[in-house]
RNA sequence: GCUCCCUUCGUCUAGUGGUUAGGACGCCGGCCUCUCACGUCGGUAACAGGGGUUCGAGUCCCCUAGGGAGCGCCA
């Protein structure tokens, strides 16, 4: 055992000992093994939600794998990351994740027992011996593959660093049925002997997974298309293992607007921008789900409907772009149709950030429930709230000039007055009160309303103006007109 | 360059030999309306191209073009 683990091995997440997986069972278990060299993005959230949603839906078990052998690039903050993403979409996992850290001696052994069998090689050649013959191989119009000059064992020069390449046959073809693409033939002759350890002795990518899915008991390994290419060597692998083989399903990369991969510079993509920006796991899910897949025309999906419906088999087979719009459009129809007290435990973060305590604060409920179904985000909701908590430090400009002139401060006194009558303050009675006030000045709704809304609201813009009043109180409302007429006096 | 993967409206997709090629997002327009929204009605727009097979092809086969991925002592 080696002794010294990265820190966040240490950080409560209580790593399970090695290879302490439980073993051979015909259920279904699938992984997904991000490196935490970055956030989750929204790419990987798919992935995930697939291999979730595949062994969920047979009752097996989804496991999560931190593939963290570079050290380099690997950070505990990405591990956190990453989990509180997972947590967030609620794509629980079975057991511990497994850090690939902690399996260094496992690599090793298994690295020894391919050198044993003679399914490896201890090769010498230096990083310029390789550059030297992939070069010559480019000008010659051939893919770069390692020539494999060290492959029939010969005197290794004493004391040179030497990597272990697996002796990858030379001929045959591997074929992977998978669930997605369909039939690939991949021949041999197009593979060359991949390093499986460094020179200082470390495990490789194509080493690591293959040693892990095959410790783990991985029955379907559903991942990236960009790994089409890895399949055949980590099935040549495999085999010299004797290991059973995986059934794989690579599911198709998702594209920016300009139908590259998508990026940072795509705008968000990883997943706790979408959790800042106000959108609902849900709603990101059930984006992500239909971002390749179909049921028809369905378009909404609960978690349940999901697990009823997604069939990885029916994934397209083709990239998929991104659309923010489409996600926001979703984001909006499970605002709306959320119920109020579910909704504010998703807003609360959103209120706390905007400085409001939802504990203390009355009428956080009811603002929610006005505004709901205009906000397309939950970011949108707590800003459309707020005028329920705050008074507005300053009018609109725009909307001053408009609604604060004419006759408006005369209306906004009549107002005060006919206001000060109403009992008890309901939407209802505002209604009424605004109506006989419209219809005695010969005015339309609006020629009343949108003052008012200025004034207690500093914008045009509102839920319907009896409900905000109703909801914001008979203090708050008179408060706030009289302190618009003096706003309008001393600018007249 | 080589290998592999992919190709229906701008985008996500339905389609499994016979359809006016359907739905959704977006966009445009009408209606509704106290603002913003919602809602509602309608519109826009696609089978990459070329050959076959077939009475008949978006659906099957081949080729071309275009796009993507990989070709590391990264994962």
């Amino acid at each position: 055992m080696s002794g010294t683990y990265p820190a966040y091995c240490q950080l409560g997440y209580n790593v399970t000992e090695t290879q302490a997986f439980s073993r051979p069972m015909p259920t279904t278990v699938t992984r997904f093994p991000p490196s935490p060299t970055g956030y989750l993005h929204i790419g990987g959230a798919r992935t995930a939600l697939f291999s979730w949603l595949h062994a969920r839906q047979r009752g097996g078990r989804f496991l999560l794998r931190i593939e963290d052998t570079d050290r380099q690039r690997s950070t505990d903050t990405s591990v956190r990351a990453i989990l509180d993403s997972m947590a967030w979409l609620e794509l629980d996992y079975d057991e511990e994740p497994v850090f690939q850290s902690r399996r260094m001696d496992r690599y090793r052994q298994v690295i020894d027992r391919l050198l044993t069998s003679g399914w490896a090689y201890r090769c010498y050649c230096t990083k310029q011996d390789l550059e030297h013959m992939r070069k010559q191989q480019r000008a010659r119009g051939e893919k770069p593959k390692y020539n494999g000059r060290c492959r029939v064992g010969q005197a290794p020069p004493t004391d040179a660093a030497s990597v272990v390449r697996f002796k990858n046959p030379r001929e045959g073809t591997v074929i992977v049925d998978d669930l997605i693409k369909g039939k690939i033939i991949i021949d041999n002759r197009e593979l060359d002997d991949l390093i499986i350890a460094r020179s200082d002795s470390t495990p490789t990518y194509n080493l690591t997974v293959v040693v892990d899915d095959m410790d783990m008991g991985i029955t379907h390994v559903i991942r990236g298309d960009d790994h089409i290419n890895n399949t055949p060597r980590q099935i040549n692998i495999l085999k010299a293992l004797g290991a059973d083989l995986p059934i794989y399903a690579h599911v198709p990369m998702i594209l920016g607007e300009d139908g590259k991969r998508m990026s940072k510079r795509h705008g968000a993509v990883s997943v706790m921008q979408y959790r800042e920006d106000g959108y609902l796991p849900h709603a990101l899910l059930n984006y992500l789900i239909r971002l390749g897949w179909a049921h028809g025309d369905q378009e909404k999906f609960s978690r349940d409907q999901m697990l009823d419906m997604f069939d990885i088999r029916q994934v397209q087979r083709g990239a998929a772009v991104f659309s923010p719009e489409k996600l926001q459009w979703l984001n909006y129809e499970y605002i709306k149709a959320a119920a109020p007290a579910e909704l504010l435990r998703h807003a609360r973060e959103h209120f706390e950030h905007a400085g409001i305590d939802i504990e203390r604060e009355e009428g956080v409920e009811g603002a929610v429930r006005l505004n709901q179904d205009r906000s397309k985000t939950l970011k949108e909701l707590v800003e459309r709230s707020l005028l329920f908590f705050r008074p507005p430090d300053h009018y609109d400009p725009k909307a001053a000039n408009k609604h604060f002139t004419g006759g408006a401060a005369q209306i906004l006194t009549e107002l005060i007055d006919a206001f000060r009558d109403i009992d008890p303050w309901s939407a209802e009675h505002i209604h009424d009160c605004l109506h006989r006030i419209a219809e005695r000045h010969g005015l339309g709704l609006g020629k009343i309303a949108q003052p008012v809304r200025v004034a207690v609201a500093g914008v045009a813009v509102s839920p319907p103006i009896d409900e905000t009043l109703a909801l914001l109180g008979k203090m708050q409302t008179l408060d706030r007109i009289q302190a618009a007429l003096n706003f309008i006096a001393k600018g007249a």
